[in-house]
DNA sequence: CGCCCCGTTGACTCTCGTCAACAGACGTGG
DNA sequence: CCACGTCTGTTGACGAGAGTCAACGGGGCG
């Protein structure tokens, strides 16, 4: 590929070539934008651990994952770090407040999105109450997913955080119960406010207690009744 | 004042006798819906300790605090509870996605709030683009609140959190530096994932650094620099 | 006056963090 | 092909920070 090329440059080259109709219908879920043709992303790959965007700089772009999985993330000066969230595969992510991202956005694995300008859709929210409707839904949905993580982080405890989270992680993987985690331990310990020698330990426990098996890879398989039950409520 | 009326029917009331204009230029702070005329809010009282409504309730209004504080949780079936913001005098909460409230909201103290049906609103959004988009600017600023909630419990120490958090609501009375705080040591404690002893332990240790000063009742006079060291970044 | 709630403090406990060692997977280069 | 380093994950020993349990003081209110 030789030098790796932009989105900008990326986004300038797909509007003169790109057949827009097979960006779409490539099975990912439906959702936002989603009635909206005019609105068509440009693809665009990332490299595992690559930087899609830096706290602070200049928001852009807007992204919806295709393929592979994103994390969001805050750093303290320290090097302490909290994920916000994780992408995956359908999900829309980059669309904050204001001119500048709050987050770093980085892709776990190689990873495919599409990539979207932000200014034509706030533009289109301006005009259109059906965009902006969708723009409030999902940032509401969004914000429902933050005070979740923070009733997590606030009041339970390793086991609790890491069976939740599992539960969480199979259910955006369709519920079957057997899936391979596609974020490392640091980042599952930095999404769940633990260490890394945390995580582990309460993965060996929850094994001893045949709440979950691991397999090779990241591969686990659930009991998922079990795991209900550690979370409770 | 006899029996406790209900929101649903102030507001029948209101529609017959309130003069609408006097409930406005009352001193709160200006900002979503402030240029929407036609939806005025009906002025109501909720007693201190009084929820204003409970997780799971059908979500009929949304609020805006004129005078008093209010405070939105989540709780476990153990008991354990997170406090998820905490609402002042200018601030509207209630405005959730769905039908039913997922969180309890309670009066810290006495409190004055405007009550404004939330169906008139949403339906106002999907009319007006003003509309949708100030309820997506307000949605986006709850989520950003809510993730530097997020990077609180999760990453930082009880002296942090605390020096934070009292930043926080300095800057939210004016940032004068004192001021009397409206929840008691359960509240900040249950916002900021800890123990009551904890809060009270950590108080102490920053009166002893200097970093505040407390006088009777909940007054507290801060010393910013100091404060905003511990927080750091 | 007496009760209850709030806040503070002390003593002890326990969960989770820290530091360290090690095993397995993977990629690179001799 | 194998030695080597690196990265990820696991486990153990130990320690620190926050939680738990308990006692007590002060203020507000019936």
């Amino acid at each position: 590929m030789g030098t790796k090329p932009t989105p900008r440059s990326a986004l300038a080259a797909a509007c003169s070539r790109t057949p827009l109709r097979s960006i779409h219908g490539s099975g990912h879920r439906t959702g936002l934008f989603a009635d909206c043709p005019d609105l068509i992303g440009t693809p665009f790959s990332y490299a595992r651990e690559e930087e899609i965007y830096g706290e602070g700089e200049d928001a852009e772009f807007v992204y919806r994952v295709v393929e592979g999985a994103v994390r969001s993330h805050k750093v303290l000066s320290d090097g302490r770090r909290q994920i916000t969230g994780f992408h995956l595969a359908g999900s829309l992510f980059g669309f904050e407040q204001g001119d500048v991202h709050w987050h770093t956005a980085e892709a776990l694995s190689d990873t495919k999105v599409l990539i979207f300008q932000r200014r034509p859709i706030e533009r289109a929210a301006t005009h259109s109450a059906e965009v902006a409707c969708q723009l409030w839904s999902m940032a509401t949905a969004n914000l429902r997913d933050a005070q979740d993580l923070t009733l997590l982080l606030g009041r339970r405890s390793a086991q609790e955080r890491l069976a939740a989270f599992l539960i969480e992680v199979d259910g955006r993987f369709g519920g079957t119960g057997t899936f391979a985690l596609p974020m490392t331990r640091r980042d599952i310990a930095d999404y769940l406010g633990l260490t890394i020698e945390t995580v582990s330990r309460t993965f060996s426990q929850l094994e001893e207690e045949g709440a979950l098996r691991r397999a090779s890879g990241r591969q686990v398989t659930l009991h998922r009744a079990r795991l209900r039950h550690v979370v409770e409520t």
